[in-house]
DNA sequence: GACCTTATTGATAACTTTTTTCATTAAGCT
DNA sequence: AGCTTAATGAAAAAAGTTATCAATAAGGTC
């Protein structure tokens, strides 16, 4: 289902504001904060208010369109999400940001925790931190110029 | 080794701001933000100014001693952390957050997605949520009363 | 224990980011 | 094409964070 059905289906319209967001980091795989999302748009003469990049920002997080991605140093932005469960993987060079499904892997490790805490684990927050294969590349190229 | 062993051993001083953050973290389980980590300290009669906060934060988290735990509604708070390598489960009802060791769990998984997507995988963010022992308690209690 | 050096603090102000308000605009239905 | 109302944009307010700099206090020395 196309993220304008996802809108149109739960009685949102099709604003251009949201047309532009949802475009925005479709095209792009590094996580942005409202504010560059706003100037990127801005620049690319979208003029659109940044108040309507926060309400778009919240309303298509809401509906699972896109989703926060934490960098290590603490600040975080938004990307397209493919929907459903995934997380994602982030490049510590270029911030590309890579979804990557599955979380059959962790279930014994929640069962681990939920023995020895006595929680009852609901949900999680996952994320891999590494580099790119074209950052891989170029950092080998840079390292073979010296 | 001791926080403020830590402290000390890497050229800072053991100041009462530091202190006082360092404590009032220890003895909450759950997450802080900065502003609320100056208003508690103000009320329990350690006057300081939030800029310290900020500042002790910062060195304090510089050094692992204190972490931060992203909420699934994208906030985020700082808890005292163990040191060493360690993730949170926190409780979706009284945000209370628990260390958990290991990631041994997780490397199956890390290789599967290395595989997958050519990154080399370097570190990760992980978090549970879910409802701790005592909430599951009080909440089932409570329904018991309907 | 008093003294000295300098890291650290606190107050103010500057700055950045996010939220609120409300009249105007435009999306989508009829 | 016209109507209804969700959604936008601009401005202002609020909230959160960072920079500046004189005053203070931590920790070493005598």
């Amino acid at each position: 289902m196309s993220w304008q059905n996802v809108l149109s289906e739960n009685g949102y319209r099709v604003s251009g504001p949201r047309r532009y967001v949802m475009q925005l980091l479709e095209s792009n795989a590094q996580p942005m904060t409202p504010l560059e999302i706003y100037q990127a748009l801005s620049e690319s003469g979208r003029p659109l208010g940044i108040v309507s990049v926060y309400r778009a920002l919240e309303l298509l997080a809401e509906l699972g369109l896109v989703c926060m991605v934490y960098n290590p140093d603490g600040s975080a932005g938004y990307v397209a999400g493919a929907g459903g469960h995934h997380h994602h993987i982030v490049c510590q060079n270029c911030h590309r940001a890579i979804a990557f499904a599955g979380s059959e892997d962790l279930s014994s490790l929640i069962q681990r925790v939920e023995k020895e805490t006595k929680f009852h684990v609901s949900d999680h927050l996952l994320q891999l931190y590494g580099i790119c294969p074209d950052c891989q590349k170029a950092l080998a190229d840079a390292v073979e110029e010296n």
